[in-house]
RNA sequence: GCGCCCGUAGCUCAAUCGGAUAGAGCAACAGCCUUCUAAGCUGUAGGUUACUGGUUCGAUUCCAGUCGGGCGUACCA
């Protein structure tokens, strides 16, 4: 659509010069009702205050410059306030449907942001345990963005950001050191606020086989840290590759320290005298104008960095390492804090324009009626890979993304589990697997019909309003995935998949694709099989879900 | 209290810079399998887009206020 859309719009331009009308910038939409034509344009509207003249009959006047074939457009209207639709000839949408084919696995994808870079950072839950239903839709949506962002040009670095060295690694250890020490003393008390899920009894048990009893009157925490990293690091690598994620960079908030980076950071804000001594405790001076309603602490009084500088740091780094963009995926818990990070590089002097952050909001769990409430301290933690396993990884890839990040989302386990096949997801596979199930078809009937579609394909046999409807939708992709990835919108590609798989289910009802009687025709719906299935393929791809063959 | 986000069909959510009669899935009801997979298709029902006002050719969308919900409001991250 994307060129057939460019050429209609060049057209309406020229004409609004010959017009004598001001220049505008061309948007073309596609009506939603098909009656309203194949493009749509409001133009007339945008321009009637500036002319002083009434919409429709500037509109009249545009369209009297438009000349009408056979080749493009074919019919103009007025409609409604003042729109001007445009009808265009079927087969431009006919001749789109070859590179469908053509393009294969890259129909869709643009050059858009080629020869640039973009970070990726998303997940960063540190190795404390593993990854649950928490983290489930950031994990969904960095995928699903990530692959987005690689489709209009972008070499993505993929970036983990966790820190080793916190209170909340402290509690793990003091934890596993507990669970240790209950091997041999049922009485051992176990840390207050300590992590009592079972993989703690686990790394517990490890040291155990590895040590017996001989850390019994260590002290040394460390040990158990390390253990205690390791062994979830581990865990939460695996249920990431088991997804298809993998990370390039795992970014360690240590190394800020080992490089003098924290430090140099503080000194910098000293210097420019951003920052104050209060209470024994090193203050950032904030700007209510930046929506960051006080003075924030960034060196306890114990000596220790807040967050805040290490992320402040951290961020400096990524700047310097020069990618053109920048993402960072938060929940809406950090939704403040992301503020705070973006003055700090601001009032440091630098350029935060490349920054983009992605606040989505929390996913609400219930069972049925019941609202699940999690917390990692009081163990009724419901796992990722235990709800990989009881949907499917498809499933939660699909359900995850398949809603705008800015919206809170319910999740019904239940509904997820109990009703694991009436899953949306199943309707966008399915329509796939019934395209393979063709195509098998196709294989018996006429064997030979890859080589005949090149040789003899006859497009003008497509005539059928459910075959023109889905060959224009199918010829959309590509704006799709440009719309998408403009405003970091993986679920945008869903919604569009399902209006493809609706459409294709329609055809495929009213029309018999494999008629042994009739090569051409058959041929020609077989081209358009394959064109739906390389189109959801595709969309698959970028939403991170497999196209099954056979269901 | 203050800040950010949200409020659309019974439920979960869409709606392309502000566009034409607000759309899907699930749930409900009525139909469709001797023919390429019925995990599908067709039809019915379901709405004062929380409420009130404003901006304009036009508002689910922008602005103000009210009500309701989530998150934050740490020398936790």
């Amino acid at each position: 659509m994307s060129k057939i859309k460019d050429q209609v719009s060049e057209i309406l331009q020229s004409a609004i010069k010959e017009c004598g009308f001001p220049e505008r910038e061309i948007v073309l939409d596609i009506p939603k009702d098909e009656k309203f034509g194949d493009a749509s344009s409001n133009v007339a509207m945008t321009l009637s205050k500036e002319l002083k003249t009434p919409p429709r009959k500037i509109a009249e006047e545009i369209i009297s410059k438009i000349s009408i074939d056979n080749k493009l457009i074919t019919k103009t209207e007025i409609a409604g306030a003042g729109f001007i639709n445009f009808f265009l000839s079927d087969d431009l949408y006919k001749n789109e449907l070859k590179n469908i084919l053509g393009d294969g696995n890259d129909y869709g994808k643009s050059e858009l942001h080629k020869g640039q870079t973009a970070n990726l950072e998303w997940v960063s839950a540190n190795p404390t345990g593993p990854l649950h239903t928490g983290h489930g839709r950031q994990l969904c949506l960095g995928k699903a963005i990530a692959i987005l962002l690689e489709w209009t040009g972008y070499k993505v670095t993929r970036e983990y950001y966790y820190n080793d060295a916190g209170n909340q690694m402290n509690n793990l250890a003091k934890s596993v050191r507990a669970r240790y020490m209950q091997i041999f003393e049922n009485e051992f008390p176990f840390p207050e606020y300590g992590y009592v899920g079972e993989y703690v009894n686990e790394i517990a048990n490890m040291i155990y086989e590895k040590h017996g009893e001989s850390l019994k009157d260590s002290d040394d925490l460390d040990y158990f840290k390390k253990e205690g990293e390791v062994f979830t690091f581990d865990v939460i690598k695996k249920t990431l590759s088991n997804l298809g994620i993998h990370h390039d960079i795992f970014f360690n908030e240590t190394s800020l320290y080992e490089k003098k980076e924290i430090e140099k950071t503080l000194e910098a804000f000293k210097e420019k005298d951003l920052s104050y001594e209060l209470d024994g405790a090193t203050w950032l001076k904030m700007d209510e104008n930046e929506g960051i309603q006080k003075d924030k602490v960034i060196v306890k009084t114990t000596g220790e960095p807040t967050y805040r500088l290490p992320d402040i740091a951290y961020h400096i780094d990524k700047i310097k390492r020069g990618y053109d963009l920048i993402i960072d995926i938060f929940g809406s818990d950090h939704g403040d804090t992301y503020k705070e990070v973006l003055y700090g590089l601001k009032s440091l002097g630098y350029n935060t324009d490349k920054i983009k952050v992605i606040i989505h909001q929390m996913v609400t769990f219930k069972m049925g009626n019941e609202s699940v409430k999690m917390s990692k301290r009081s163990d009724n933690v419901y796992y990722l890979d235990e709800l990989i396993s009881d949907i499917g990884s498809d499933a939660m890839q699909f359900f995850y993304v398949m809603r705008g990040a800015n919206t809170h989302l319910d999740f019904d386990l239940s509904l997820a589990k109990d009703h694991s096949e009436k899953n949306p997801v199943y309707y966008l596979q399915y329509a796939h697997a019934r395209i393979c199930g063709i195509l098998r078809n196709a294989d018996e009937v006429f064997p030979d019909y890859k080589k005949d579609l090149i040789n003899s394909l006859n497009l003008d046999l497509i005539n059928s309003p459910e075959e023109m409807k889905l060959i224009k939708i199918l010829t959309e992709f590509p704006d799709e995935v440009l719309s998408a990835a403009k405003t970091y919108e993986p679920h945008k590609i869903i919604t569009y998949l399902n209006t493809v798989a609706e459409n294709f289910h329609r055809f495929y009802h009213n029309n018999r694709v494999i008629d042994p009687e009739n090569k051409e025709i058959s041929l020609s719906r077989i081209h358009i099989c394959l064109s739906v299935k390389q189109v959801l393929k595709n969309g698959f791809d970028i939403i991170g879900i497999t196209a099954p063959e056979r269901m």
